[in-house]
DNA sequence: AATCATTTCCAAAGCGCTTTGAGTAACCAA
DNA sequence: TTGGTTACTCAAAGCGCTTTGGAAATGATT
């Protein structure tokens, strides 16, 4: 079924029953309600890519994934931050356009993307430290919305960040508050600006109590479930092992539990642990008690708003950046306590 | 830059162009290197719609990704097996489109999909027991494969599956081997299909030695950390606690080992864990030595093999149903041994 | 009855590409 | 010179839609 059928089937003009599709005003509502009622029955919708030609948008936003070429591993918050992006696409009539791609040639997938006119915008995933993609889309003039941000202050874009410096400060003061002198942080790799941030809030924590953090018990590393068990592991067995650990993510933190159980230690008693919790749909961090004290932080959330953001910069056609900071919630689970007595 | 201004720039018509630009053989070897060199240089590539418009082909794949309306969950497999799609898609010129849908509307989903001729095949995910989608998509005409099987043997469909049965009747059997006799089956939801084959493959295993499963013992759910935690610990507190698991997924049994920790028992000792593993890249099986006596099949090599078959049938135009069966691995971890004497 | 607004509809151009059907130039043989 | 190949190149139609610039029908006003 095509527009011409369609109209020929009705005895319209294809003019008129497009207008009556897109709810053009000069089309009584008499004959909209005929020729949507017949597109209904004859399960007629407009050829996309006729109608992208025609209109010269795509109605499509693509999500560029870099697979790290080191790890062959994919982001695991990524399957929730689609899960939020998309839902925002299909209640706006948007498609996802999805491209995954070794993180060593993006550049080159972007540039294809703004000739090939196939996306009306992206969303930029996993931004490091300075990130030369930034630069890149603007010059492309293709609308983009960064998820985090790069350490670059100079560049005006828009983005959706967690405060990440903040919430790890905190989190580390109030290990802080309740003894812990030896705390370890089990970060992201250092690459990431996301990490870079973290860092700097646990590191202002100390410094803000004149005390030093101890770089031996600084990590980083892709999060994976082993990288919290070998690192936690391996601090644990030391002369003076950390009594508090911080971590970067909720599946590392699953290694660092596994860790202290296998040293014979129990969480929150011989060993405080506090994570960021990017609260995955298939990770939820305890039901009713949280397992874990957590900066919580909703990933899809973020893949909403990001969306969102990036639809109306499109529809608006206004390229002044537009920001939005999260802040984490701290919530208390299981896995926090005191400092053991001469720990 | 299009394809006009470009073949101006060249002296050349348009025809000649986009002859030499997609190997057609009636152009000269050194006009065709011409007329690359220039797409090169102006970074020019063909408009997707124009061009899929011109040749009837969109040059993209549908997935279809379902929420769970009850959990509002994403199968944690996907970015893997999105990983794995991509990279051949990727490799082929092909572009993913991705549409996140509530389970309860994809049909509508599939008929516009189909409609609005905006891609040449689609995969279907999470096939249930008995699924609808089947039926619609060759109805619809759409190429399409299938990651999983229907329990329904009528219809003949293309599909890439592991033989769920088989992996875990050799699971099953490999614990009672062992002497267990308590065994239980921590399992995903029944209206999959998958959990369907691999109940019976658990049954087929205890029948073949004359033995019933304890139905107390089987239970299945959306399969988070939280159910294979619950689930275990309900279990473990009972008067005859099970001593073996088999759980259907490494995120499941995580939350096993935590109850087994939680229970003051030591996993490999006091109770055996088996699990599936899908081979997700951020939760791996351990590094050097398994963490858990694993049943291995890797998702993104599913999902590379899916979209190999997709992209074949789309080529050849060979509607016949193609079929790919894949073995699980059975490794050997740390996380099972012999039945605890008078268990 | 004549004029003017409004409402409703239409024919045709154009979006950027592929592809058909044909044309031209260059070369060779007779 | 002529005719026949071969190797290149081209103009124009068509893919299915939106949208411009009118035109026809209807209703209101003089």
């Amino acid at each position: 079924m095509n527009l011409k059928k369609l109209s020929t089937l009705l005895g319209l003009s294809q003019t008129t029953v497009s207008r009556a599709l897109n709810d053009y005003p000069e089309v009584s509502e008499a004959t909209r309600k005929r020729v949507k009622d017949a597109a209904r029955a004859y399960n007629y919708s407009a050829n996309t890519r006729a109608k992208g030609l025609a209109t010269g948008r795509s109605m499509a936003i693509g999500h560029v994934i870099p697979i790290s070429t080191q790890h062959e591993m994919v982001n695991p918050v990524f399957a929730d931050f689609i899960a939020g992006a998309g839902e925002i696409y299909s209640r706006n009539d948007h498609d996802m356009l999805l491209s995954v791609v070794a993180d060593i040639d993006e550049e080159r997938i972007y540039r294809e993307l703004a000739a090939k006119a196939s996306v009306d915008g992206v969303i930029i995933h996993g931004p490091r430290a300075n990130d030369p993609r930034i630069k890149l889309l603007q010059e492309l003039g293709l609308p983009f919305v960064v998820h985090g941000r790069t350490s670059d202050e100079v560049a005006d874009y828009s983005w959706v960040d967690v405060n990440n410096r903040r919430s790890f400060q905190r989190a580390t003061e109030f290990l802080l508050d309740l003894g812990h002198r030896r705390i370890a942080l089990i970060n992201g790799l250092e690459l990431m600006d996301f990490a870079q941030r973290r860092k700097d809030g646990f590191l202002a924590a100390h410094a803000n109590r004149d005390l030093a953090a101890d770089p031996a018990l600084m990590v980083s590393e892709e999060m994976t479930e082993d990288f919290g068990y070998r690192s936690a592991s391996e601090m644990l067995r030391r002369a003076l092992p950390p009594t508090a650990f911080l971590v970067s993510s909720m599946i590392a933190a699953i290694g660092v539990r596994r860790a202290i159980g296998d040293a014979g230690k129990k969480m929150g008693r011989d060993v405080s642990v506090i994570i960021h919790d990017d609260e995955l749909s298939y990770l939820p961090n305890g039901v009713e008690i949280p397992i874990f004290t957590a900066a919580k932080s909703s990933v899809r959330l973020a893949g909403q708003l990001c969306a969102k953001m990036l639809l109306d910069i499109i529809a608006s056609g206004d390229r002044t950046p537009h920001n939005k900071l999260l802040e984490t919630e701290l919530t208390l689970g299981d896995s926090t306590g005191p400092a053991p007595e001469g720990g």
